[in-house]
DNA sequence: GCCGGTGTTGGAAACGTTTCCAGCACCCCG
DNA sequence: CGGGGTGCTGGAAACGTTTCCAACACCGGC
């Protein structure tokens, strides 16, 4: 909290030559010899650093991408953070973090504050998503990249996963276990995870090669532990009890366990759970959590990457990213499974 | 990404009145109502919005605070940003976040680019320190805020806990539980948290009442579960197996009960584990983790109005404030503990 | 010896905003 | 009817930077 900072001006008079020529020896070209060096000795005495807003407004640029999510917080988001700043930091990038609200309206007034001309573009998880929203991304003043929905829009660049796929998957692991009674935990049905996953399962359960004895579906108030916990104990209450559950998140997984757990069933003999995410909570759990990955931090680094490009080169088409979900087996489902 | 932003010069033209008045419409006081009206219109139709980097050198202020952090992605880190984003995200603040990476020497190199002006203030969460970082604190050309180590300089603003004391309770918690062989697992003691926890624990294990038949420390690389599993399973080996083990965080103390799982030892029967945090993590995991809490959502909060306080009036002295640490009782030490 | 090119420099404009200041009209009071 | 105040408006400067453009010196080739 000392004095004022060194002015561009002042290196100049310090150094006895004009302003231009003092920018150009400090960051640019053309500039002698003897004038870069003149110049930098003034710029040191001074303890000169170029003031970031001056030099955004004169090129129109900022040198910062916004990530935007609902609640920063969740451990996916904080994965997808750490890909993005991973990838931007060497490019000299700032990150800075926007929370949306989990709403498609107030998802959209974020977005439209981005006209406030402070970033270079956004990355945005959208929890709910409506026309209106689909809108404003169009039509944003900055390159927009999507994560974690496919944009039928081909004017929005999106990367996304295939989370259908994933549960399905994680279906035929606990089918091929041999369960016969199946219960799909899932969150919010008007999110945009809620909605896929559920598609996911029952596209999985109505397959031709499927039989099940039972299956049931829950769905919990909301993508947590505590939610999972509550609505896996209804799930888990009654006669027909299920031997397998499938959760749409690694939260809602164990907050099955949890309630598993307090019924005296043992995992995975009694029940088998399956996550999805892969997130650090779900590997360390005890027991380790079986879990389908989408790989969060490499989303945010994929996103990270086309935001840069769409920056650099505005017109540029939009691009869709969609990556592979994958299983990863682990205790929750088979005994002693990987490490 | 449509056409160019309108500029505040359209919105006056378009309006036909002057730049002055238009601005004073928009964002000051002093213009009729008429004239409120009519610029505000002419506004709405170009869908103007106020440009943050032209505002932001005028006003010599960009509503912008950073966080730096060694490596957001630690669960109590992102508490902190929670925190902070909480308090100043009403203010109309942003929060950047920075890395600092995990020497003093990277953490100066970091607080010197703020004389970028980029924001108007800081909150810093230093790993390691040393004089030149202090130094670099100090002379900073925006208000900081440290978080993690009271500052002995009475120039530098910082919200601490007394993670010695936290440890100290931590200690007196399992010996009251009539645990007699006690050990402490730290992280790198030359880090800021490692050192003053080795210290609570010294002068716990020192005390006058303290009577223990053996006392064992052993240091992981690192705070991570993976570090605190290796060092776990070194503190466990042999023949004097502690009952109790106090570690330096949760995520160590969750190394410990995976090996010591792996050992084949009952929690809390044969070892009661306490870990510092309070983390989520922790919460959720089996057993529920006795956890020291460090408020770290309150540190953040805290920390935010501090800078928020600075920024405001940049001559107001510094502040220390000290936080005192909790202990949380669950199942890791208590059967059927504290839900 | 002149001309065109090259290399370096300084002046000035521009980015978008807020605010100081002067000017003007109007009203009220004496 | 004049004077002082009040309320509103527009011109212009300023924030700190980069870059266009013109000016100038110097060099080599004809």
């Amino acid at each position: 909290m000392t004095s004022t900072r060194a002015t561009l001006q002042q290196v100049a008079e310090r150094a006895g030559v004009s302003l231009a020529s003092t920018s150009r020896a400090l960051h640019g070209s053309g500039a002698s010899k003897a004038m870069v060096e003149r110049v930098r000795a003034a710029a040191a005495e001074l303890g000169y650093n170029v003031d970031a807003i001056g030099r955004s407004l004169r090129m129109g640029k900022t040198s910062q991408i916004a990530f935007a999510v609902a609640d920063i917080g969740n451990p996916v988001y904080v994965e997808m953070m750490r890909g993005i700043h991973e990838v931007l930091a060497p490019h000299g990038y700032r990150v800075v973090v926007m929370t949306t609200g989990d709403t498609a309206a107030s998802t959209a007034e974020l977005v439209r504050s981005l006209s406030g001309g402070f970033v270079d573009g956004v990355v945005v998880v959208p929890l709910r998503t409506d026309d209106e929203l689909i809108d404003e991304l169009r039509q944003a003043p900055v390159p927009v990249v999507v994560i974690g929905r496919a944009m039928s829009d081909r004017g929005i660049s999106s990367v996304s996963v295939d989370s259908s796929a994933g549960i399905g998957e994680a279906v035929r692991h606990v089918h091929s276990l041999g369960r016969q009674r199946i219960g799909f935990l899932n969150g919010p049905l008007d999110t945009t995870p809620g909605s896929s996953r559920q598609r996911g399962f029952d596209a999985a359960v109505g397959a031709r090669d499927f039989s099940a004895e039972r299956v049931a579906v829950e769905v919990a108030d909301d993508f947590t532990v505590a939610a999972g916990f509550e609505a896996g104990r209804r799930l888990l209450a009654g006669a027909d009890r299920p031997d397998a559950v499938v959760a749409a998140n690694d939260l809602l997984a164990i907050g099955v366990l949890r309630a598993a757990r307090e019924l005296g069933l043992s995992t995975p003999r009694d029940l088998v759970v399956t996550g999805m995410d892969d997130t650090e909570l779900g590997q360390v759990y005890l027991p380790r959590l079986t879990s389908v990955s989408l790989g969060s931090a490499e989303r945010g680094r994929t996103a990270a990457r086309l935001v840069l490009e769409l920056a650099d080169a505005p017109d540029a088409p939009a691009q869709q990213v969609v990556f592979e979900p994958e299983l990863i087996v682990r205790e929750s489902t088979v005994d002693g499974g990987a490490r």
